[in-house]
DNA sequence: GATAAAGGTTCCAGCGGTGGTAAGGTCAAG
DNA sequence: CTTGACCTTACCACCGCTGGAACCTTTATC
């Protein structure tokens, strides 16, 4: 089986199968003799592995480990669980984060998507709890996107030339 | 104001504002007589703006274009909501992804977590509607690891061994 | 004045996982 | 025999930095 067809079916690209095996991840393939690799239903099974793994996000590095779990026939349950749940408490440190991301940006997007007149409730909001160097500095991004939004054209203020 | 100066004002460290200057997101720095980069309040405000932008997700491509707007008079309100609407859009995309994919690996760590007995009800799951694949590759890190996970020691299948 | 520490400077390499390119060798079919 | 599809190695580029090496400048101390 060529690196072609190897990728095909397992759903890692022949590019991506021969860094893998150019950084150790899996063994050098068998080659033909004319320098073809070779790949068998194992290789292909264990690149159909990885291919899972990584769309479940896990790092190339806890791959790694997954692969040495298992091969290893005398691995210890644990040892799994361990890694799935590490890889779950990145992925929810993620997701806060983005969350939290997006609450500011919809909060961005909200206001400023308004009409053109100059009153705008967000204006207060992050001279007041959100604020801290945002009182500072009035041309942050944050507050420089909503009070720009909110003023009409005429009264657009001295963006770019205050400092 | 020196490198180190400013890359604690404005949060970005050092390292960065070079690399920064490097690609031309921000002009070249004026220099001291001794070659030493030297920063004004209003070039630490628009590094400022760019930590902001950064931590709100903001690609360097798409803060390029926000300095651009920052410093056009003349800009339209519309290209900034685009550029955050678009930037929302692909925080949907990456929140949709990952909530995806934990929803998968706590389905697994759920019931990989139990006891050591063999009777396993995510196997039955994957065997049926999720399958696809799974069902011609019982090896595959789903259901490897829930298959492996649920049976006891003595009971291991024939992993890595099987292809 | 010497010296050392703390800053600055440049350039080069690397992370992961590709995508793209070039220049060539090989294989199967017409 | 030629064509075209596939394979090979090898390199550069990308994202957004980050670290290190090797060297220069400023500042403080003895």
């Amino acid at each position: 089986m060529n690196i072609g067809q190897a990728a095909q079916a397992s759903g890692i690209s022949a590019k991506t199968i021969r860094y893998y095996e150019n950084t150790g991840l899996i063994p050098a393939a068998i080659r033909t003799g004319s320098g073809y690799r070779s790949f068998s239903a194992k290789d292909v099974h264990t690149l159909r592995f990885i291919h899972r793994a990584r769309r479940l996000g896990f790092s190339v590095h806890d791959i790694r480990q997954l692969l040495t779990l298992w091969q290893d026939k005398n691995r210890a349950s644990a040892d799994v669980k361990a890694l799935a749940l590490a890889h779950m408490a990145v992925l929810d440190g993620k997701l806060a984060e983005l969350q939290a991301t997006q609450r500011t940006l919809q909060h961005l997007i909200a206001h400023c998507e308004g009409d053109d007149r100059p009153d705008c409730p967000i204006l207060d909001d992050l001279a007041g709890e959100g604020a801290e160097r945002l009182r500072d500095e009035p041309s942050s991004p944050l507050h420089w996107m909503v009070s720009w939004c909110a003023l009409p054209a005429d009264k657009h203020p001295p963006i770019g030339r205050e400092n």
